[in-house]
DNA sequence: CCAACAAGTTAGTAAGCACTTACTTAAGTA
DNA sequence: TACTTAAGTAAGTGCTTACTAACTTGTTGG
């Protein structure tokens, strides 16, 4: 996909442009965008450093491109909130948990380009975390603020509920794929996903519930 | 502290080897191994570049330098885990939160370090992540497991219980101070920590118990 | 006071970086 | 086929980087 053997074939500028952020992507998640030169994407996209600079002004407007892309790229999260609807609190924290952890597990690519993202702080990290940071901590805030008010559950700040959950599984993703935990530690992800539903549900005490 | 004035004293080596870890932590913790520059350092602890390397081989071995110092200084951690011999359940997990939550959210620089580290992948991340990711965690998790034999908690994977508490905290830090969260949203530790605390311990579903 | 040595600096070097200029090549079209 | 234009490149540029060699300066014990 990447390097091309034998007679290359040329593309038009959009699609050379595509192509080159999609290497750009791979490359700033592995290594950052201060530790990824030009002449390496270059290489990985079996073309020349001035072709890069013939389509991007310089190495910061190709990072604004992965990140546009990125951020309108939903990857299936808005089509997730909205397959939520009309389903039970434990469906719906269930659905979640198992949307994020397959996605994260398997891939980690977004997720590390969003910390290097923060960690580098360009100019365009503000905007990255902005849009995709956000969307599914305010849908499940909103979400706990109206099961609060029915009584369904108890009364915490929405906001931090909401926090606490997303934080279990977040953490869990980054701890096993960045930190690599995942070599010594690997449980099937349903699993993880029932069990972090379970105590932000019911809590770890034993007890019996009326 | 770091840029002096006037007339400059003479450091012993040990002195001034000392400062430079110093000086060069906090800016490794700010943009990274790769983002940091020898001449920054030098420049912001008031010497030359030939001094830095006249004292540590390379740049290489002033971040070895670095890992050492934070693996060795175990910021009270072991203390924190001495305090709490005897106590309740509730209050075991409170403190726990507490004693992060303070540290963390008043200064990411350990917990950017360690992220850089982690994402930067250099050869010492790893004994990095190992010596001081871990501590708590296999402490909370022998806990975890102790109280689900003795039936005071539901039986879960205990490692997967400690983690999902954990993430609740270490994420809420790394959003806040990291993502800038902060900005935005604030309330105070103590509350945070309690709500962190009351949901893993009883769910966020009402209910009563028994 | 002054030698001796450690602490510190000046002024580099080679390699690597983002980026450019001036050129070549492929492919559609008249 | 021959012309035009867009796609692509070779070979640089100037600047920054980690790192060094050769020198200077402060401190201290005899």
């Amino acid at each position: 996909m990447t390097i091309k053997r034998g007679k290359k074939k040329r593309l038009s500028s959009a699609e050379r442009r595509e192509q080159i952020v999609e290497v750009a992507l791979k490359l700033f998640s592995i290594k950052g965008f201060r530790g990824t030169t030009t002449r390496e994407i270059a290489k990985e996209a079996g073309i020349s450093e001035a072709t890069i600079f013939k389509l991007f002004a310089n190495k910061k407007a190709l990072y604004k491109a992965i990140i546009d892309k990125c951020c309108s790229d939903s990857e299936g999260q808005l089509l997730l909130i909205k397959r939520l609807e009309g389903k039970s609190e434990r469906d719906i924290l269930t659905e979640i948990a198992d949307f994020f952890l397959e996605r994260y597990l398997n891939d980690p690519t977004f997720g590390r380009l969003l910390l290097f993202s923060a960690l580098e702080a360009g100019d365009f990290s503000e905007l990255f975390i902005r849009t995709r940071g956000v969307e599914i901590l305010d849908y499940l805030s909103g979400y706990m603020k109206r099961l609060m008010k029915k009584g369904t559950f108890k009364r915490y700040d929405p906001h931090l509920a909401a926090r606490a959950f997303l934080g279990m599984i977040f953490h869990y993703c980054m701890v096993q794929g960045i930190f690599g935990f995942n070599r010594f530690f690997n449980p099937p992800a349903r699993i993880v996903g029932k069990t972090f539903v379970d105590i932000f549900l019911e809590g770890i005490k034993k007890g019996e519930w009326i």
